[in-house]
DNA sequence: CAAAAATTTGAAATCGCTTTGAATGATGCC
DNA sequence: GGCATCATTCAAAGCGATTTCAAATTTTTG
């Protein structure tokens, strides 16, 4: 069923078909309404393809992700939210998948050279992200989620990483701990070194001195975290409280705690980073689990709305949004315990 | 940079540099070199929606996910192994987002209507799925991930969920244990009857008798999951061992037995589904965790497979795969405790 | 060396839509 | 009634690729 066939079927023009179904103003009321019902009745869709070469829109904003590390629940997360907004527009999700960095930038080359895509996120920035840079010679729209150090301006929207762990850092110094460890991201990545800042911050304002021993750089797997955690308790005096980077990294910490034979919210406190996933609720765990929250899927949402926006002409420099982050104290955090 | 333009700058006709870079055979080999040299340095890509309208391919395969239930770690993992392999055909993913059933079926209808993508991936489906049978009608090829009942033949990959649980069932009876829970997913879900059925025919193998309190039926998360098992626990006699839908759901049993002061792997058994999540290790957990193991991934790495061989028309009677499923036996099974 | 065959190139039609510019008929005004 | 105005409609020209069919050139053949 072609615009031609549904226009024959009404004894119309294309032209006045298609400008009935699309809102145009110069069109008869009794024939918008005979031609709306007609295409409903007979489910007649426009061509996507021919659509896209008409109008020179994509129709899909695109998401370049790493096969081996990135389909993880944070992604998926953040995925449902952006399609749930841009669900609601017509507009299609496209997800590209990569081994490579190398294959990255080809990907982000083709997208801009092909015109798949009418805008792309771009996701898990490091301090000075090339891959922004070439987004912005590319002249491809995107919407940064996290920040980096770029000197022409661009939109982004981040979660307040440095004052969510100062915030929490100091929460456990008031709680008497002084031998507190960060299993942090990958050193290079924006929001690990934001949250470094905002943990040294906090440990000097207390002239609580930094031990790098009680640092880690990782993914975020609960596999990973065990065997960092279980290094670090090992070590005399031993770390009385956890900053876990992620859930998944609270539960191999979690692990390593209780195979140490301690305790957690006695012996040891944790406070981990809560992206809110359904399946994984930390009121819900055992003891439950303190969090600086902040939920992936809104940013997801707001973050396809920002990217309407720039569509529809925003300038990219009014678009930066920092988002608080709160701190929900529960049982697996409490004051350090006496020798 | 257009085709046009390209032609122009090598003093060519378009249709010669189509071909030369279409791999057409009527083409002088010293200028499908000279064409494909430039191409390459002008960084020439045809526009995706003209070639889409001309060749009639849409270049994409379609998959439509529930924004509130579906976006989980399953999903991703699966998508990324979708990605891996469609990656490397130039293949895209387009990821709808939809509500309700029947913003899904409106979904296949309009990827249908637009042609938007040349074929889609089926999950979770039911017993008598209607969306096998819409897309059937609708002539929109695909495969489906997981069976159903349907009249006429369709392509489907499947794990062999009844002879995993049947496997573990049997196991934990030779082990002793007659109170045996199954945390299953939703009834109605085709997995979920299948796995019923291997958990009835295992008890029924040995004459012990069905407990229907021993039973539940729920979406995999850790929290309806900790809910479920504490309320079995509190049963006189309790249940001494767990079959766990997923690993999320062993999360959940975990903590509940826990919590009930209990110790896995001695008063109480479990053996869990386990999707294989890079970021959460059936081997890596304390104890280590018993399994029934297939990668979801490596079945996204397949379908997608399949999918390319119905576009290059296989039929779809043909592609019919079951898929066996691992035991894999660790410290959170063993031998039924005397009291 | 001319004719036939094979190789190589190009002009124009096509895919299904939007949109420009022109045409038609109805209405308003003096 | 005649002319300008307005409301509707339509034919045809894009959008940027592929592909059909024809033409030009080169090679082969008798």
């Amino acid at each position: 069923m072609r615009l031609k066939d549904l226009a024959q079927h009404l004894g119309l023009s294309q032209t006045t078909v298609s400008r009935a179904l699309n809102g145009y103003p110069e069109v008869n009321e009794a024939t918008r309404l005979r031609v709306a019902e007609t295409a409903a009745r007979l489910g007649y869709r426009p061509n996507a393809s021919a659509l896209r070469l008409a109008t020179g829109r994509a129709g899909a904003i695109g998401m370049v992700l790493r096969a081996s590390t990135e389909f993880g629940p944070h992604a998926s997360e953040f995925l449902g939210g952006v399609g749930e907004r841009l669900a609601a527009e017509e507009i299609d999700i496209l997800v590209s998948t990569v081994e490579t960095y190398q294959d990255e930038i080809a990907a982000y080359r083709r997208f801009a050279a092909s015109q798949r895509v009418d805008a792309v996120i771009l996701q898990s920035p490091k301090l000075n992200d090339q891959r922004a840079e070439l987004l912005m010679d590319l002249g491809l729209p995107f919407v940064l989620h996290g920040r980096t150090n770029a000197a022409r301006p661009l939109a982004w929207l981040d979660i307040d990483n440095t004052g969510a762990i100062e915030r929490a850092t100091s929460h456990l110094l008031d709680l008497g701990h002084r031998r507190i460890a960060l299993l942090n991201g990958m050193k290079g990545q924006t929001f690990a070194e934001h949250r470094e800042l905002g943990y040294l911050a906090a440990l000097s304002a207390r002239g609580v001195s930094f031990d790098p021993a009680l640092m880690g750089n990782s993914t975020f797997t609960d596999e990973v975290a065990f065997r960092l955690a279980q290094a670090m308790l090992e070590l005399r005096p031993r770390p009385t409280a956890f900053l876990a980077g992620s859930m998944m990294t609270a539960l191999g910490v979690f692990r390593a705690i209780r195979q140490a034979g301690l305790t957690l919210g006695q012996e040891v406190s944790m406070i981990a980073h809560d992206d809110v996933f359904p399946y994984l609720n930390a009121d819900n765990m055992y003891p439950t689990m303190s969090t600086t929250r902040s939920s992936i899927r809104t940013a997801g949402v707001r973050i396809a709305e920002l990217i309407l926006q720039i569509l529809s002409g925003k300038p990219v420099e009014d678009i930066h949004e920092l988002w608080p982050v709160e701190l929900v104290l529960r049982q697996s955090s409490g004051p350090v315990m006496e020798k």
